[in-house]
RNA sequence: CGGUGAUUAGCGCAGCUUGGUAGCGCACUUGGUUUGGGUCCAAGGGGUCGCAAGUUCGAAUCUUGCAUCACCGACCA
């Protein structure tokens, strides 16, 4: 391609609205365009590179028995009210309506149309198992699309959904799709893990989501310092405390805490770290048949979060997770919320493993500003439950067994489920099995964000000139930088026939011929990325020679003219 | 959806307090200059000041409403 017939569209300045290091890299090395929030034109080179890795996602799913398809971005609402999922989706389902007034969406995921086309196509166990992907636009009305095409409305997506007669069959498809992941990752030549995550909103048993590691990412990714355990903060438990509580050592003491109220202020008041001191958060219980939702106490350290997830999952605890309000507060234990504590309390009270491991501990009192000193559990405050209801934090024993819990920020580029029956049953998509009986399918499904790679590289791949791809998606390969080419029909001569061996050979190879400043140039190729610069200019011509210059390790060489082919005998 | 801020040339911004000819830098066009790291000089083109209503002789500027964009929280590839 030559610069003078291409839209290099690069930008000096940094447009305003681009928050993260991709999306303003994005923007300037003319990559992608916003039309709309979330919504993005891709350029010519932002498109050779999600081609690049959309192709490689291709590659290895059809590698790992995966059949490519391509499903309609419009669905029809029925198919939604089959799955119940017109309900439980929420606003995030754009919905609309053809001229005939009938119900449509925009697939935000396309699990109702491939089960669909299974319970159609499929009556028999001896078509089993089958596993089909698309790479496909995608729409999710996001409440804030942010970060460029990190987190676009609009999006591209490799969706892949496996159907099965057992568990065991499933778990079989689900590990390939785990090892398939892995390849495409390592391909792309990125850092990454594979997480145990949440099933989240979907539902299902097992899931992994795998991450690339990024500051900029949205997601806190727990590890062991020692083994391969890894896990999204929200599912990694936490365990208790090791060895037996201490022993109590000093008695119940109530003082007067005016106008302390927050965990810093009671920890500054007594002079004691925020580990020592317990927060009791109220949260609406579930609701009996003939009673009003009862409130419920959860107790965690003062340095600890509470884990919503996990809280939700308990059975004395309503989903959604809901805080009682001050008038409940008030109503429940006569004081404000900055008072409660959990001695003498005589609803349910939920104290998390490392909270309930403690021993002269200090609390609330249920009386406005007044605090206990030295409470210790079973002496002072009985009646209670022991939960793992807390995000782990750094330092942690990791919850494998082995080392210790750090804290990484990840970007989630893949997702895989066992979804289980769920969609199978409510579609009806059954096969026959051996025996004659009719038996209901179990699906696995697994997704990656394929734009949202693009991003996720940059994020890992930069340095203050911009972009530098890894060599399996960079848009081109090499870029042949000739210095002031009109001045020198040499360099020209040079430049050219590089230029028509490369391309001869079959590389990807950008030919800057525009009437530049040789600064201006290296700014754009360095902006875009491209990891080989071919340099020629008047002062290496003499001796034959040319510069090489690499993006990624920014050495600089001088190579003879005839050996340049060598460059990519690889 | 809640909280915050923004909207003036393709991009980055000033002007608004105190109403009166719409400006700067980058980019773009033309000519010259320079040519191994975003040259320099000169001349030019480009704006219903987000939209609507109101106040006023007069509104980018004041008032009200709406829209859009972005940031902080709850969702997800």
């Amino acid at each position: 391609m030559r610069t003078s017939q291409y839209l290099l569209s690069t930008l000096k300045e940094t447009p305003a609205s681009a928050e993260v290091i991709s999306h303003q890299l994005m923007l300037r090395a003319g990559l992608v365009r916003n039309v709309a929030s979330g919504m993005y034109t891709w350029l010519p080179t932002g498109l050779k590179v999600l081609r690049k890795v959309e192709n490689i996602v291709r590659e290895e799913m059809e590698r790992a028995g995966s059949l490519e398809v391509l499903m309609p971005m419009v669905q029809p609402a029925d198919l939604w009210e089959e799955s119940g999922r017109w309900e439980d989706y929420g606003p995030e389902l754009l919905r609309l309506k053809d001229r005939h007034n009938r119900s449509f969406v925009l697939g935000p995921t396309h699990e109702e149309v491939i089960t669909k086309l299974v319970s159609n196509e499929i009556s028999s166990y001896k078509q089993l198992p089958l596993n089909m992907f698309q790479i496909q636009t995608k729409f999710r009305d996001e409440i804030r699309p942010r970060f460029g095409v990190m987190r676009g409305r609009e999006f591209l997506m490799k969706d892949a959904y496996s159907f099965h007669l057992g568990a065991d069959c499933l778990d079989k498809t689900y590990q390939a799709m785990f090892d398939a992941y892995c390849r495409i990752f390592d391909r792309l030549g990125l850092d990454y893990r594979p997480v145990i995550a949440d099933t989240g909103s979907i539902g299902g048993d097992a899931s992994h989501e795998f991450h690339v590691l990024a500051d900029s990412g949205e997601d806190d990714i727990a590890f062991s310092d020692v083994s391969d355990f890894a896990a999204n903060v929200e599912k990694a438990e936490a365990l208790a405390p090791k060895g037996t509580r201490p022993e109590a050592t000093q008695t119940l003491a109530e003082v007067s805490t005016p106008n302390v109220r927050t965990i810093d202020d009671v920890a500054a008041f007594f002079k004691v770290d925020a580990a020592n001191t317990v927060k009791t958060l109220l949260v609406m219980g579930v609701a009996s048949a003939d009673n009003e939702a009862p409130v419920v106490a959860l107790v965690v350290r003062g340095d600890h979060q509470l884990n919503e997830i996990k809280v939700e999952n308990l059975a004395q605890v309503a989903t959604p997770l809901t805080f009682a309000t001050d008038e409940q507060i008030l109503a429940t234990v006569n004081c404000n919320a900055g008072s409660i504590g959990p001695v003498g309390l005589n609803i349910d009270v939920i104290v998390d493993r490392s909270a309930a491991h403690l021993a002269d501990f200090i609390c609330g009192a249920n009386k406005n500003d007044v605090h206990f000193s030295g409470v210790n559990w079973d002496r002072d405050a009985t009646n209670y439950s022991v939960e793992d209801i807390r995000n782990v934090v750094e330092g942690d024993p990791s919850p494998c067994g082995e080392g210790n819990i750090v804290i990484k920020r990840g970007i989630e580029v893949g997702h895989i489920f066992q979804l289980g029956e769920k969609y199978a049953q409510a579609m009806k998509c059954g096969v026959l099995t051996e025996a004659g009986k009719n038996q209901t399918l179990t699906m696995g499904c697994y997704g990656i964000g394929v734009s949202r790679i693009v991003a996720a590289a940059i994020e890992q791949n930069h340095d203050k000139y911009g972009i530098k791809w890894p060599e399996a998606i960079a848009p081109y390969q090499v870029a042949v930088v000739p210095m002031n080419m009109a001045k020198s029909a040499r360099v020209k001569e040079t430049a050219e026939t590089l230029y028509e061996q490369l391309q001869a050979a079959g590389i990807e190879v950008i030919f800057d011929d525009r009437k530049e400043r040789p600064g201006v140039m290296f700014a754009d190729h360095e902006l875009m990325g491209t990891p080989l610069l071919l340099v020629i200019g008047e002062r290496n011509l003499d001796n034959q020679e040319i510069e090489v210059k690499n993006r990624i390790t920014g050495e600089k060489s001088l190579l003879a003219i005839s050996d340049v082919m060598s460059l990519f005998n690889s």
